[in-house]
DNA sequence: AATGAATGAGAATTCATTCAT
DNA sequence: AATGAATGAATTCTCATTCAT
């Protein structure tokens, strides 16, 4: 049906916006992420009105994309640790494996464009982690501060770890153990 | 002198950047800094010959001025761990007191319009703390990292622990504090 | 049957064409008209091909329905002058009964897209009307000017009285009197 | 000086915008305007920050220059009818000497992008004039109404007469007595 | 050096019109 | 016929950069 062509274009739009925001910046032209997606000029705006709405509903996307890779193989046995390790290494793999989706990610992360709303909803649907993170922070120094606190402190160090083994890729597998140890560290002790 | 003068217009001008950018982002205009620096739009233009110059500059710049604020109060006395509480606190009040220059950091850290050798630039001069971040992260699982993996870290929890705070002005000191617990732990933990 | 229905159709086009360019002058889109219109964007296009179309078609409506308006009610019975004052108040309260249309009118009448055609067919079916005009006029000092110029000016003064009643709505009756006797004197008097 | 060439450059647009206008309405481009004017695309938005602007200042200044040619050739002496009829002179040579500017003048009293404050401006400045009318029409039937009347009925029947001598130009001096004939008749008469 | 007007290459957005369904 | 998504040329406006004064 029809429905699945626009969304079959609505999803090259994202696409090719996230590329050309990795590379340009959110200055990167609605041309030219039409020309990527294949569809003119005028077709971008049917699907978001305004740039805007393109840029908050692909940070959205991202934001539920990466929640859906870390939950989907979220294990449920295993020590906590092992739990922990897993979900770290989930994300770590999603990053590395799409290094445009992350750069726009970051992009949009510090952009004022983006509204609470999609702030919001970026956050949304973690509730099934935020039981481990729970179970992990319980006895750390930050049991008493809301699991945002921690999910921020996984994201912000997944993210700087994956620069370095970007940066230094001869080293992945110490950066990758590196990073998930401050995060263990940073949550669990006290 | 004219000497004298010409570096206030250049700081000015750098001010007014760094607020402009806080609040538009990276595309603000230079006709907009010009005028809030109180120097016309030609002008700007002797001091940085490209917007892009100005930008690096001002990557440099806030990055130098970060590191010196640091480094002004670092103390030497004390346990290793209230000198590095010291360092948290400093840290994080610079980047509270003035809103605009961490916020146009952010801008600036993610876009690539900032030069490798800025990047650079703007990580020389950490050495008198390496030292400390050194003993700190001795006997850590981070321990055979560079301490350019311990600085990231460094940042990028205090990073997020002021954007709780900002968010939660209420429990501003509890997010200091676990904050800087989060940060213990990954340093120094194993 | 179908027929009805297609005219149907087209009216309400017309109608909400009306209705939106007074609103937004002849800039209007096609889009939002149809949209008003409660048809699709590409049926407006089988019933007028072009938007200039659309536009001239309207025009002549418009100009069919006062005109028709006017000879409607035309009394037949009366003193010369007795018919005159109807005429004038059909004239008057037609416009002020529908703001929309007589805007509207006023923009096409000034348009270069209205084709010399529709003014023609603007123009056709005064006839009877002609003929009291003709009387008013015979010893007042447009006798030798065609009746056209007659209702012209009939046209215009109604047009600005209209305007002033609209802005001063409590004088009101002071204005639609005022207006029938300029243009009562300026058709009769020599 | 730099303040000649501004304010030559602005007449520039100015005029061609009107020509422009009369010629495509409201709607010709700022581009084709500035390309007419003789100066860059960016330039016209130097002078008028939007589009809505330039048709302001437009209005304005049309309606000050015809108001300004009518009273400078104001004469102080003659009987009343005489000053009159030169007055009426006047105007209609005004407006059949730069037919541009009457035709865009004609789009824009229609527009609603003109501002209430630019109908204002438009309106000021006839006060010298207000007191003929107001002899002229002391009189007549419309002696209760506001001077704004008048004018409103002086500039309204000299335009259709305008409009039928650019019809049919052989009965020129015909229909220009005629539109007078008529105005002094709907002002003085009662 | 400093100024600020001028430039013109983009940029986002709009819209009449087409056409596959 | 009717639909409404798709198109891309056209439009308004922005902005880094230049340059005459």
């Amino acid at each position: 049906m029809a429905q699945t062509k626009k969304i079959h274009r609505r999803n090259a739009i994202l696409n090719a916006a996230s590329k050309l925001i990795a590379a340009q910046g959110l200055g990167a032209p609605t041309a030219k992420i039409a020309k990527a997606a294949g569809v003119s000029d005028g077709s971008l705006f049917t699907y978001f009105p305004e740039k805007d709405d393109l840029l908050n509903q692909l940070y959205v996307e991202l934001k539920v994309e990466l929640r859906d890779a870390v939950i989907a193989s979220y294990p449920r046995t295993g020590s906590l640790k092992q739990q922990a390790r897993h979900l770290w290494d989930t994300l770590v793999d999603w990053g590395l494996n799409d290094p445009a989706k992350r750069r726009s990610m970051a992009q949009l992360n510090v952009s004022d464009r983006i509204t609470p709303a999609s702030r919001r909803a970026g956050m949304a649907g973690w509730d099934d982690l935020a039981i481990m993170m729970q179970k992990m922070a319980a006895k750390g120094s930050l049991r008493e501060r809301p699991t945002a606190f921690s999910i921020k402190i996984l994201l912000s160090l997944s993210e700087l770890t994956m620069d370095f083994i970007l940066e230094f890729p001869k080293e992945s597998e110490a950066y990758h153990q590196a990073g998930f140890d401050a995060f263990w560290n940073a949550l669990t002790k006290r």
